[in-house]
DNA sequence: TTAGTAATTGACCAATCGGTTAATAATAGA
DNA sequence: TCTATTATTAACCGATTGGTCAATTACTAA
């Protein structure tokens, strides 16, 4: 064969998702991944292909790890749909209150920035987020609020937007405690 | 005095607006706000400021007139309050359809990409969301949703969000759908 | 008519953008 | 040890970025 690659691959996904996951598509330049990768834009080009490239990888990094996390949540053994969907809505609680989760959802971020002007990203998006609405549907099945799963999935996202612009800790666990009063009625 | 200005500040903030509200703050460049407004960047630069100072003036612009109009809808005279949160929601279908509409809102693309990195934007855009929540108090006041301000808050969001990740009509109707059953409920 | 003032223009600035490439380095198989 | 192949690096590319400024233009008040 020939020279390996010095890098770990899966070490530089993760470091691409999070500069873009930051920073956006736009808002990240080729300073900015080399400094989160370490990796030259020679080497970055060569093994994944240009900016739109990357960010893809990036996008992909997130459903492959995010969002599976936040379909495992939904699916969670031995808890209640209604807990479920309390440890969603807890989640976006917490992220208010971290510095990562200031950087919102990568999804909603690429939907808002991206999505409109690139269609392999949009349908990256559509796809991911059509995971997360399954995951919801999954948990609210058996449960009296089975017909609001659009409601449910449109407010994780509603939410996400709340955290970037600032929304406080009490305005998130407001939106929590609403859509928990909302999963036993009707 | 002086040499008059030969520009329309009405009409140049308007283009501003819309300039900015379907690229992003870091997807407009000089060349799309000379474009959109026919000033030259210095006559830009001497009546508004820098790039940032156009951005806020565009956000400002987006206050007084679009979210004016959110407002107006929802406290629509001779209506109920299910019928004024069914306009607003009506308007999200519409939107999913419209060429403008897939720009989605300048408050939820600002809180996205730029509230995070410069205060004064997060400011504008958290009195401007506020603004909108107040519309909704308003029109909830008097149902039997009226604790369920936040939710329908959030869910706007949330429904400008799956817009621009392309959502389809029927979907935008599903969500519409769901938020007035839940005008009714308990 | 003239002098003073402010708006407008277009050339210009350094810095940065995404992307390319030639030279070098490191490996595996012969 | 040598050769073929690939990874890596750093210099370099033209284009574009946001921003500035001197020269020009158009107006008002005297």
């Amino acid at each position: 064969m020939a020279r390996p690659r010095e890098f770990d691959s899966d070490v530089v996904l993760t470091a691409l998702r999070d500069v873009f996951w930051e920073h956006g598509y736009e808002g990240t330049s080729y300073a900015n991944i080399t400094a989160a990768t370490g990796l030259q834009k020679g080497s970055l080009y060569a093994a994944y292909g240009d900016k739109r490239s990357l960010y893809l990888e990036a996008l992909g990094r997130y459903d492959q790890e995010n969002v599976s996390d936040g379909v495992a949540m939904l699916s969670g053994a031995n808890l209640s749909g209604q807990q479920r969907i309390a440890a969603l809505m807890q989640s976006l609680v917490d992220a208010a209150q971290t510095k990562r989760g200031r950087w919102g959802c990568l999804l909603c971020n690429a939907a808002v920035d991206q999505a409109p002007f690139d269609k392999p990203t949009e349908i990256a998006v559509q796809k991911s987020m059509e995971r997360m609405k399954q995951g919801i549907a999954n948990a609210l099945k058996h449960t009296p609020a089975a017909d609001k799963v659009e409601l449910v999935w449109t407010l994780y996202f509603g939410g996400r937007v709340i955290i970037k612009s600032g929304g406080s800790k009490a305005n998130l666990i407001a939106i929590k405690e609403q859509v928990l009063s909302l999963l036993n009625e009707s």
